[in-house]
DNA sequence: TCTCGAAGTGGAACGTGTTCCTATCATGGC
DNA sequence: GCCATGATAGGAACACGTTCCACTTCGAGA
């Protein structure tokens, strides 16, 4: 029942063998989507035996939950580090929401396999799902105030709500995009209209 | 491969199958959620053969949306026959809001069946996904401007985009609550704030 | 009424997520 | 160095969604 905890793993040896499993996800996604990750498969690519992928990841859902929000660090690292465009709260938003648009959709059959994960996911993944919730609300938050004068200030409840709104729109056309109901465009344009609705 | 299609149902026995099914789907939800919907248990329930479950719905993500899809139009009905109360587009649609999710909270596990279902619906699902997606915009829309003069003129682009965003911010909202992730009251406030963000 | 194709039955079979068991391996304390 | 204990390997076993097949029943048209 208990997994290595997603911030402490005990040894370097479970570090390593951790970031392979995923590595190893990541890699079965990107070719084939949520059906092409199949835990025998994640098990012998990583080099890993099933029971011990089991161990560290309790299910296939909280695998690929893991591997999204690993991905989410990453682009949080990313954007942390130089700060946003846009010289209107709104102009940033849709600049970060584009950058991340395009990223999902340069590799759909990933983007198909992380969403569909965190969507399905039940309570037993609510870390995991929190987690990531809270990585996007971050990404966004910081886009939204990026510019205000003394940004140790915390956050307003405003634009914390404005940030998870748009986070909700966000989701909500993603899960379009995966299941083929709006292509690239229709998508684009609705988030862009979500977020001149919500910021003015 | 082609199975009955929803709003064609070749005869009145076919019908009556079709509801049978759906009912058993609602009944089996409503007693465990989204694992105990097991195909054999709806076809024993329905009496129905297995195979015979396969030809209605292709899939149980399919079964389920369906059923969701015939909530919705009940729901949806139930609106339309009397008109939504509040003197403000904000106040009907939070009044909606409420009671839809009242409605769903009164039965968290059909709530989390059907809500899973949805979100993990992949493309062969998106005509039935789309169909859910249309009668919920319909219903925001109707809150949203049930006061117009003249209720026969279309709504504008910004009607239906506010009420896209409305519908956004609830599914996610319902996949929050669902994941464990907010309470009933986090959710309701978290609505209602985002209607007040939209709607000024 | 007879016939024929579609629809339904009952159940075996298969794939993949998940669990479980036993033997082996690695590691920290003596 | 040696042992105790937890981690891993390897793989069988099980559950449930899905497919398939052989047979039967139903119903519309000749």
């Amino acid at each position: 029942m208990a997994h290595v905890a997603n911030d402490d793993p005990a040894s370097p040896v479970q570090r390593e063998r951790r970031t392979r499993i995923l590595d190893a996800t990541i890699t079965l996604a990107s070719r084939g989507g949520f059906e092409a990750v199949q835990m025998r498969a994640v098990a012998e690519q990583s080099d890993v035996a099933l029971g011990t992928l089991y161990r560290y990841f309790p299910s296939k859902i909280h695998l690929l939950v893991s591997a999204l929000a690993r991905e989410f660090e990453r682009a949080d690292a990313a954007m942390a580090a130089n700060p946003v465009p846009g010289d209107t709260a709104a102009d940033r938003v849709v600049h970060v929401l584009r950058a991340m648009t395009r990223g999902l959709q340069d590799d759909p059959h990933l983007t198909e396999a992380l969403t569909r994960a965190f969507m399905f996911a039940d309570r037993s993944a609510r870390h995991e799902i929190n987690h990531v919730g809270t990585l996007l609300a971050r990404i966004l938050t910081r886009a939204v105030r990026s510019d205000v004068v003394d940004p140790e200030r915390d956050a307003t409840d405003e634009e914390l709500a404005i940030a998870r709104v748009i986070g909700d729109v966000w989701l909500a056309s993603l899960m379009a995009w995966v299941t083929g109901r709006s292509d690239a465009e229709q998508t684009q344009a609705h988030l862009e209209r979500a977020v001149r609705l919500v910021l003015r």
